[in-house]
DNA sequence: CGAATAACATTATGCGCATAACGTTATCCG
DNA sequence: CGGATAACGTTATGCGCATAATGTTATTCG
């Protein structure tokens, strides 16, 4: 591939990632929240109470983004956290009522986005996006290298299966050992 | 669309941003270079000297996001920034000669990259593509709205013509004055 | 001409990302 | 059993993004 159309993918690739997340900015701000919180918010709604691990691992990010951001929404009222009862070192976080109304929220308009994104696209290419971004993420991703089961890879899929905390607490404790 | 799609399309461009950005990062650290910075590099070994106004414009960021980065580079040697010869307010970029030859090698890892992303995929898709996420940025670009002159576009049309600083320093003035 | 407005670069601050390092807890294995 | 290793969450730090505010300079317009 020449310089030319190199440029021309990644450059598409940054200023995308660039408005998109401003966009996502401007339609949480009223929500009192910032890109990258919603996703928590959103997979917390989704998939119930898990530790901070797995939220990191469920996000895609590292493990102090999240320490951060559950800080901060813990700070607002919309999430709780509290320890794992059988393993001292881990906290499970759970949405609050505030937050769960909050990730109603949040659905509401992270369709409108999703829309917006698309406008005036084909609805084949539309159906086919995720797809094709996924297949592009998985080629530059240096967490779980392609073809390569990885170490990371190993523990994320047990994890994630177990990750679902029952409310009776007892759950987490297998979930937090796996 | 429902919330399902919705969550699937944001969620892929998300972990894309997230992916690529860190891919770019891990072949950029070697030359000294963080995100951002790669493509404040490319624009002015593509365009030639201009004023930070003019670049934000071009990198699609703001001004203190230049400020600091040129800051940055000018520290490291690879840009030199002067006093635009006809605007007080202003200052004109230029890439020194390590610049260049940095630039010359950001040119290499940014195929390198273009090529390990669109890995497998068929070569008309790769075709696509960037005008793909162009039209997606384009839908959700709160800065240049769709189908809206805007304010904004106008003067980015007369600065990014008239922006082309001759070495003469003469047409950096009536550059700036645009 | 001069007040009003706009442009430029900068500083301050906040944010989610990352890496590095750390202390505590849990698990593994000889 | 106990040392080695791994996992968890946290703190510190750096980064490019953003917005808000600022001071200086340039342009506009009555």
């Amino acid at each position: 591939m020449d310089f030319e159309h190199a440029d021309a993918l990644n450059q598409a690739i940054r200023l995308l990632s660039l408005r998109h997340r401003a966009r996502a900015a401007t339609l949480l701000a009223p929500l009192g929240l910032h890109p990258g919180q919603e996703v928590l918010l959103l997979e917390l709604a989704r998939t119930g109470p898990m530790i901070q691990a797995q939220l990191s691992e469920a996000l895609g990010c590292e493990p102090p983004s999240v320490t951060l951001m559950t800080r901060k929404l813990e700070a607002t009222g919309h999430i709780r956290r509290r320890p794992a009862p059988s393993d001292k070192r881990a906290s499970v976080v759970e949405l609050t009522d505030s937050g769960s109304a909050l990730a109603d929220r949040v659905k509401q308009l992270w369709c409108a986005l999703a829309e917006e994104t698309v406008t005036g696209l084909p609805a084949e290419t539309v159906a086919e996006l995720p797809g094709i971004l996924n297949a592009l993420t998985g080629n530059v991703d240096t967490r779980r290298p392609r073809h390569s089961p990885g170490r990371r890879q190993a523990p994320a899929a047990e994890p994630r299966r177990a990750g679902r905390v029952d409310r009776s607490g007892e759950p987490a404790g297998d979930g937090a050992d796996g």
